[in-house]
DNA sequence: TCGAATTTGTGCGTATGTATC
DNA sequence: GGATACATACGCACAAATTCG
């Protein structure tokens, strides 16, 4: 058997309370002298046994308030597939409707923003063209669950009335009926999810954790001529949405 | 402008020096003593500031050797579509084959282990019902890339020569196939991409650093009605692989 | 309302373990 | 096998935010 360190020991103790409901959801522990006491320990031990047990979501800090016993939250469902892009309004909006829930979301748009050289390469065209780009914050029953900044060449929608995504008749209906008002065929989109850790501002914005784990999705969808007409990072923290990615064939 | 910790300041120099190519991908850093004395620190900012580039990927700390800079590693493409699923063969060898690299893979299966209650729910079958697991260690040009652990019911295939996933005239041949021989159409599969960090022995398998960032997939394959034939987990080490979800739609 | 006490968060330093050369 | 170098665990001081009289 091998040793193992006091943090661990008293995480594991945190755990077994958790677990026991001897401490329930809402609970907020001891401070850290209290705990110190208690099991013998320095407050450091008990300060990292809490740290380990706030990245797996079991504990939540409040600063000046305490550490408390994290509600279970309920995940949100977020479903990637061909169909979802189909339908009409946007893929979010389908999805909170399968869940019962009120989807909203707050945007703000930029015209004329020059494309930073990640973008410019993503969308094929050169550094510093000129681009819309548009911040989401994505609610279910008004809690924020997902947060998206998307990039469109300015070029393509300049003059039309689709120019800012969340503005005019097409507002929210997504990128493929948006691009169809300008005679543009959406017929693909590629998604490359990487993990990745909430920044303090993220963590801000979703009401989660700083440090907490996140997906970082890149997502850019094709015309049928093979261009990049929009592409989007978007930011799905792991505590609050569940990706499903939906691959269906016939035989 | 506001104050910055001293690791970060170092930890930013290093980034710098590595930008430049002063320090090229291969070179060993000078030791943290003599680093500490250089920058005027002590040798816990140079450990923390190593240990921030290292989770960003620029360094790699070798035990009793050095930290050095991190060789640019080409990261292979995993393409996930209905496309891929199609194809004969398994979906590794088309993502390799479209890389031009040699797909090869070791595996081991255990048939008659009970399923653990996570892996019930998945399945849709009874706690402790027989499975046969098989673990799978992904190479691509010899080196590993991949992990995964699937699961699929004992009862499904028992008695077929497709017991084993691995062995027999179908092995290698992905799933689809293996189970139309035993009579079941699998036409659906749902991924789950979940975020995570490397726990040591992933970390070993994989020739990457303890804690680096993963994606876990949480795969299911379903039959045409509408029960789950195979689960896996799949862990995808970011360092080495990138990940693509293609989502193809008509109008 | 305001300020002092309380409580968590951050950064840094030290000692020791362990693998490598 | 000793010296070297990275990894881990632990401890301390102070900053930041909240609470409450």
């Amino acid at each position: 058997m091998r040793e193992q360190s006091s943090t661990r020991r008293v995480a594991d103790k945190f755990r077994k309370r958790i677990a026991d409901q001897e401490w329930a959801p809402g609970y907020r522990m001891p401070s850290r002298g209290e705990l110190a006491q208690e099991y013998g320990v320095t407050e450091a031990v008990i300060r990292r046994a809490q740290e380990a047990l706030i990245v797996e979501g079991l504990l939540e800090g409040r600063v000046g308030s305490g550490t408390y016993v994290a509600e279970p939250r309920e995940r949100v469902r977020v479903v990637r597939s061909p169909e979802r892009e189909r339908t009409s309004g946007s893929a979010f909006e389908a999805d909170m409707a399968a869940l019962g829930k009120r989807a909203t979301w707050e945007s703000r748009s930029d015209a004329m923003v020059p494309a930073p050289a990640d973008i410019a390469a993503r969308l094929g065209i050169p550094e510093g063209d000129y681009c819309v780009r548009t911040t989401y914050e994505y609610l279910a029953n008004d809690k924020p669950v997902q947060l998206s900044t998307s990039w469109e060449p300015y070029s393509i929608t300049a003059g039309s009335l689709v120019v800012m995504p969340e503005a005019g008749p097409l507002a929210g209906e997504g990128v493929v009926r948006r691009m169809a008002e300008v005679g543009i065929k959406v017929t693909r989109a590629a998604e490359r999810p990487e993990p990745g850790h909430a920044d303090a501002e993220e963590a801000n914005l979703l009401g989660i954790q700083k440090g907490a784990l996140v997906t970082r999705i890149q997502r850019t969808y094709y015309s049928d001529d093979g261009r990049a007409v929009e592409t989007a990072d978007i930011v799905v923290p792991t505590a609050l949405c569940e990706i499903v990615y939906d691959v269906s064939f016939g035989s």
